[in-house]
DNA sequence: CTTGCTAAGTCTGTCAAGTAGACCTAGCCT
DNA sequence: AGGCTAGGTCTACTTGACAGACTTAGCAAG
């Protein structure tokens, strides 16, 4: 293994931990539209295109991690019915959802153009993310950034 | 559906198209990896934990998808091999691995602390993800960011 | 020259997961 | 009572993950 490899123990990985609850094909689709305001089990559906089995599978697991959670609504003539909302831990999940998006854009778009952009609530403006560190340099490429063991690292055996 | 909620055409999503070339379990292990500097399969299976099949299929479609690509290289001793090095379009997804090793530090990280920590090479200041507009606002919550369809977007019928 | 070593895979059998499509279940309305 | 609808569950089939053994190609030592 090259010597300035990171060492540390790739079990304890966060991205790891991270994916074991969203690392999943129909997931990151659910939750991109529970960020388009979608809540509804059959618009979920229609919309992602998993099959209605799956989609339940999903929802209930990521009520169970936390990331939506269910609210009675009801609508005029009908029965109550729940519906899926996003909590704060999911809303936190943004940014991955923006960075795949943009990926998407620029190595997968149609020649048309993007399908969705992301605008500023209150000023309209396109929304972008922004590599930085906090001593204000924006880094313009992962070249550009080192990783190093953080406080929870363990050194491989 | 809600009438507030985004209505474009869901197949043509860029999400789904970044999914359908990185959303499978093993895909972002093994980019992780690529980032921390790991180039050989023996080397990414060890950290991964990845069944050689799985990894051996996962790196031959990320090099057909142009994130890796096979570079020839030898050790003193031994016949010539392949390596795995990421192409441009693989390093575009550093801002992916970013956004999720965040949220995993965040919400699912042990109580010592983060494994890694990303610094900036020139400064060694820790390094973010931020939220912005091009107005140069920055946005501290998915809240405040509006999707709309984009110049590639379809109506659903 | 044959035997062993190593990295990088492939092969095989088993088992879990995804999938399509039909079916079920509450309440509400007529 | 019978039908409608959203939100699921059930069944049978197919795909993919998985562990562990095996293969392959070049080098080197005996």
């Amino acid at each position: 293994m090259s010597s300035w490899a990171i060492d540390y123990d790739p079990a304890k990985c966060n991205i790891a931990a991270a994916l074991s609850i969203v690392g999943e094909k129909w997931t990151f689709l659910v939750l991109r539209e529970a960020f388009n305001g979608i809540r509804r089990f059959d618009d979920m559906q229609r919309r992602t295109g998993a099959p209605r089995q799956v989609l339940s599978n999903r929802l209930s697991r990521l009520v169970d991690d936390g990331l939506l959670r269910r609210m009675p609504y009801r609508e005029p003539g009908q029965r109550p019915r729940s519906e899926y909302r996003l909590t704060e831990k999911g809303l936190d999940l943004f940014p991955v959802i923006v960075a795949l998006m943009t990926w998407g854009d620029k190595h997968a778009s149609e020649p048309a153009g993007p399908p969705v952009v992301l605008t500023h609530r209150d000023c309209g403006a396109h929304v972008e993310l922004e590599l930085i560190c906090v001593d204000g340099h924006v880094l313009n490429s992962a070249r550009n950034v080192t990783p190093k063991p953080g406080p929870g690292a363990r050194r491989v055996a």
